[in-house]
DNA sequence: CTTGTGTAGTTGCATTATAAAACCAGATAC
DNA sequence: GTATCTGGTTTTATAATGCAACTACACAAG
């Protein structure tokens, strides 16, 4: 790519996701933060990916707002990435994530653990979609409506999400 | 990267779904098939990608089982690329990038369309995550548990995802 | 106060992925 | 039969990734 081709202007609000946590490393991160880790070593250590590449996506993720730096809790002179409640609001898209490998995977066998309710241990449900009127909606039951005050710059493209 | 890290072989369900779908253009390629793309040069076309990632993506999405090819429909001698029930499982991860960007974008003015469901019109809600007793839950109400029969060859890591 | 160890990076280099543009073969349209 | 469309492949350039080596600072022990 003579430019990785940035969605960030892009008018679908999924393509501006991806912008901001469509790359391989951000989104494990962000459940690494999610499970308890705080420091860079930890999530060096549970990832294992390059501590340069580590360093470029916490980097990036601060900047977005995803996590912010703190004084490190246990009182040493470092610091520490927290989770904002933007960062805490990737929740649903791991674990919609998660259920597609459980649902869909080849070799479901190999999936390690399981989402469980904290208060009874037992997995959860599925993710569901409800209209207003709280009827559960799959993807046939659902359509794209432009918004009615675009400030888009970009002309609609016809019906892309 | 000397070699992009697979996930292929990971534990978690996660990881495993990034291995499958978490680059910049399968999620949009899919979202552009579900909402009624099917030939290569739709997808090209409102995609604006290079045909020969295109090329390679598609191919890939077939491989896993996400993609399926068949005769074109409209009589012509071409094919189209049709999702299968894996494909569309995707959907709610679509929905769940789509809602958190709403949510937490800096500009969601910027934002052009609105998913809403078909027979009213409105605007969905946002997706719910219940335990099986029916209670509402959030990040804090869910644990990670390992898997009672793993067969995985690798250790598992002590509670990440 | 000097040496050692851990943390959190940075730098340099090799390799791979991505992008843009040119090219091409078969099908279709004229 | 010639032009054009469809669905690619090839070529070339650049950006991202990964590994390993190196650095700077904090803290702890001796």
């Amino acid at each position: 790519m003579v430019k990785r081709t940035s969605f960030e202007n892009d008018d679908c609000p999924i393509a501006r996701s991806l912008d901001a946590i469509g790359d391989w490393w951000s989104l494990l991160i962000i459940r690494e933060a999610l499970f308890g880790s705080r420091r860079f070593g930890e999530f060096q250590k549970s990832l294992g990916l390059a501590k340069n590449i580590l360093t470029v996506r916490l980097r990036a993720l601060v900047d977005q707002g995803i996590l912010k730096l703190a004084p490190a809790s246990d009182g040493s002179a470092y610091q520490e990435y927290l989770l904002t409640p933007k960062g805490r609001g990737v929740f649903p898209i791991l674990v919609a994530l998660r259920q597609w490998s459980e649902e869909f995977d080849d070799r479901p066998e190999e999936i390690a653990t399981i989402l469980v309710d904290k208060e009874k241990g037992r997995p959860v449900r599925k993710l569901e979609l409800y209209s207003q009127d709280g009827r559960l909606l799959s993807a046939a039951d659902t359509a794209l409506k432009p918004r009615a005050d675009v400030k888009s710059s970009r002309k609609l493209r016809s019906i892309s999400a």
